[in-house]
DNA sequence: GTGAAAGCGCTAACAC
DNA sequence: GTGTTAGCGCTTTCAC
């Protein structure tokens, strides 16, 4: 089973390589007659010919293999946003290599090199922590790049996210106008913009509504189920009363929510919480997380048209920060005071 | 920001670019003096040498890629067989290119089309159906691949999937061992591996507990919630009596509670009901599901595994099918008959 | 509109 | 142990 070359769909048309290269090349393909372009077509097919990428990408050095970048696939946030950058990616025949960093920095060093070593015409990131060298190397060194629902403080470069802001008022407004006015936040880690951003926002939206954030925000130190856990083991501690919180991500509000069943609290009787995110069967759990949707593949999606945008306009760098539009869905843990 | 060439090193070091190159390539560094691979080296360093994948696979005829076509990334089936996969891949090397399918053949055809295109040493295949042009294709074509998940009727390729027929064995026990005798089996796709050995270890099963199963297997058409809510209605329609389900596969068995529930219902009260794959999140629905378990990220990490022997071993074909334990997981859905 | 020739960056076969 | 030479399969000037 060897594979066909141009050479040999060039013979069977009867023309030079060079033709047949700009008979098979949308590019190229008007400069050549109609009916060549007819023949090395059919000869192609009959022989079932299957382009060399590789040396076609050394040739004209594009690969059209893009890189995406991600903290943990196993987290699903992250599948819907691979999801919508395949999607697109594959439309404009894009190939997307993957690669899952494990939270691990030094792994994604050699990853990022990896990829670059096979010559990936960009990158979107998804681990981008708020000062992230790795990054910063990448803005460096001029390959488009895009960075997908985590920002970084130094570089400027495009960015994809969701309304964080927004998202963190909506839940502090819902809880307020339920009545609540002990209003915690688990903030997700300092090193993520996220983190620092969706803070930020509820100290702002306490703020706006006369409440007062002292001893109010208390950082967890990853986004997991367990970092909840820990957090809100930390809340119960305190010992400061609380009537409802609201919680960085949906993980992390699962693992308060675990943690304060075991203290014998009930939600959302004894407190209300929010999410965000609203990863997948968040609206299956027993009371139906209130949480904040996020229009995950889309993000996805914006992401690879940006960076897409960037690979084959060649016009310089963009650097548009989008912010996707979110929504808050309240379900049952929510509740008056 | 230009790239630094293989050329430019070796002249740094003084040597010739087939001199660094060896002094660079771990298989050949031995042809060459210490002292000149420790100047080689250095020399790269310096320079931020990344070597250029692309080349090297235009002479070596290898590019360290390995394909993973999966149907659908956002099903979390999924995210834990990719993390596995890519775990053991990146640890040998090799770059793992994702590919999702959408469950779509013609979508599968062009992406396989394109991923050879690339030059991808092999492939790990998550889509097959029992009947699969595209994998004969792929078995024919002597690329190295691997199915994982699900097997297909024609091919013999090597394969790493779960051990379904004792999953559903422990299920039927034990539903059985509950006193149930009226069990049902909401049966996955016939176009699947999964879907046919799962309800034909489903009536043997049952034979063996003399059981009968008349009438006891509704086929789903997919492995989807809504499959599962469409069955479940077929179920309560067709008015036939039952104590207790095992469900092909976690989704439906989620699908099929909701529908029972919106006819007054309950689980485990009114019926028992299994699961399989043990999903995330499984353990945090109310009441947690029974499910069997499977070793996700240890199939996804054996598949791939199985792939490099084959790419790297180049002694012919193996066609090792390798199933992995799986262990029953009893929660809250199932209870006495 | 088509052919000829050169070369992308690297490595393998062969010299010495 | 190291240099020389050739070529992987393709595209792209440049002629004609």
């Amino acid at each position: 089973m060897a594979r066909v070359r141009l050479v040999e769909v060039a013979r069977a048309a009867g023309v030079h390589p060079a033709t047949a290269s700009r008979a098979l090349n949308p590019q190229a393909r008007d400069e050549v007659s109609a009916s060549t372009v007819q023949r090395v077509q059919r000869a192609a097919e009959q022989l079932g010919y299957v382009p060399n990428t590789l040396a076609r990408g050394l040739r004209t050095s594009r690969s059209f293999v893009a890189a995406l970048v991600i903290p943990d696939i196993t987290n699903s946030l992250f599948p819907p946003i691979v999801r919508g950058a395949e999607q697109v990616l594959a439309g404009a025949g894009f190939t997307l290599v993957l690669t899952d960093t494990n939270n691990d920095v030094e792994l994604e060093r050699g990853q990022l090199a990896s990829m670059r070593a096979h010559g990936v015409d960009g990158f979107i990131v998804a681990t981008a922590r708020w000062e992230d060298a790795l990054v910063a190397d990448l803005a460096g060194s001029g390959l488009p790049t895009v960075l997908v629902n985590r920002r970084c403080d130094s570089a400027s470069l495009p960015f994809v996210g969701a309304d964080d802001q927004r998202g963190v008022r909506l839940c502090v407004e819902h809880l307020a106008g339920l009545g609540h006015r002990a209003i915690v936040h688990l903030a997700g880690p300092a090193d993520t913009s996220t983190g620092r951003e969706r803070a930020s926002a509820f100290r702002a939206a306490m703020r706006d509504h006369g409440l007062s954030t002292r001893a109010a925000v208390i950082s967890c130190t990853g986004y997991s189920e367990n970092a909840g856990r820990l957090a809100a083991e930390r809340l119960v501690k305190a010992g400061k009363p609380f009537t409802a919180i609201v919680a960085a991500n949906d993980l992390l509000a699962l693992g308060a929510m675990e943690v304060l069943a075991e203290h014998g609290l009930s939600c959302p009787a004894d407190f209300s919480i929010t999410g965000f995110n609203d990863l997948a069967f968040m609206r299956k759990l027993t009371p139906p997380l209130t949480t904040v949707k996020v229009p995950l593949t889309d993000m996805g999606a914006v992401a690879a048209r940006t960076l897409l945008h960037w690979i084959l306009a060649a016009d310089g760098i963009s650097t548009t920060q989008t912010l996707l539009p979110v929504e808050l869905v309240v379900r049952g843990t929510t509740g008056p005071a």
